[in-house]
DNA sequence: TTTTCAAGTATACGCTTGTTTACTCTGGTG
DNA sequence: CACCAGAGTAAACAAGCGTATACTTGAAAA
């Protein structure tokens, strides 16, 4: 066995991140993230300090829906519609959004993913939106985005497996038309 | 203390429902249960077989957004607006969107919860609807409904506490006749 | 009053969790 | 080669969980 600190912390990063995107915080043991990473247990708090800890270091690298967000504003109902309907056919998820909907209900883990929500969803969002009262928009865009999650986690994709994709797109495309547009228009 | 078997029963299914909304399934413990009751803790197993089945018999109780989707299905969408609008600005949370989003990973616990949302949400809904694809407009107004719970908890009401609820409605109207309406219409 | 049976209790079992401790091994350095 | 910082390990810790057991108590029936 080669000896390499860093490589084995990249490799038990990479094991959470995985495993926290399939289960859920709350579902994945310490024992568990160390068994797929092929190191010990006490890895995994000697190098991120505590579970918790780790949970936050692997939500900084999750992906989020950026490419979605960024881009031209006027198209980006577009975007959300064709991203969340994808994921709501396919089963396809977003890791930031299904580990946020596999979060476990510690208070602490829900402040971290509050927080990285705000960052790389409604942040992200209302900064593109001219005009006013665009954080609410934004919210609102976001509940679309996190209803996707919960019900497809919740019932499987079996509901909208063989839904028209391009109907479930231009529903959905109002629907975020609806949050997005500016006030009055 | 008076020794009435269908009184303490009954004051350990109100406890767990009260405990089970406010902070989930996973977060709350038999010890806990029994406590708020001022039962004893064996007593809970003893009535209901397990921690999980007393859960499932709470959910058969726990209400739904059943009022805002009975009735003229045609105001459907106004209804369900003004359902969500209300629970995104001021916090006040439907019990079953709670407890869903609230729960924990444990598989068992999800089923009943899949369970109690097809048939409270997603088909009381689709019942509703005239048209084809029923069940495929109600999922994606489920969406909405769920999502508004998730970023509620999520992010607290902070958000949207101010908003201007005719317009927050106006929005979330659109989106919900978005989902819900027929094809081709 | 005495009997009796279920309601209620105290306690602990068995298990899993995150975490820590004390140890062994290894590869690069002098 | 001898050495040693540090990577990796094995084992146990304390705490919390759901659940089961063996016991005590109280009120209704005889």
């Amino acid at each position: 066995m080669t000896r390499d600190r860093e490589a084995t912390g990249e490799r038990i990063l990479a094991a959470a991140a995985a495993l926290f995107a399939e289960h859920g915080y709350d579902q994945v043991t310490v024992r568990m993230i160390a068994s797929a990473a092929g190191a010990n247990v006490a890895l995994v708090n000697r190098y991120f300090g505590s579970k918790a800890n780790l949970f936050a270091t692997v939500l900084i690298t999750a992906s989020t829906v950026t490419a979605a967000i960024e881009g031209d504003p006027g198209r980006m109902p577009a975007r959300l519609a064709e991203h969340v309907a994808h994921r709501l056919r396919t089963g396809a998820s977003e890791p930031l959004v299904r580990m946020l909907d596999r979060a476990g209900t510690s208070p602490e883990i829900r402040a971290v993913l509050a927080a990285r929500v705000e960052a790389g969803l409604v942040d992200a969002i209302s900064a593109r939106l001219p005009g006013p009262q665009a954080r609410e928009r934004a919210l609102l865009a976001t509940v679309i985005i996190l209803g996707a999650g919960s019900l497809r986690r919740l019932l499987g994709p079996d509901g909208l497996h063989d839904a028209d994709p391009a109907v479930l797109e231009a529903r959905l495309e109002t629907a975020f038309r609806a949050c997005l547009a500016p006030p009055g228009g």
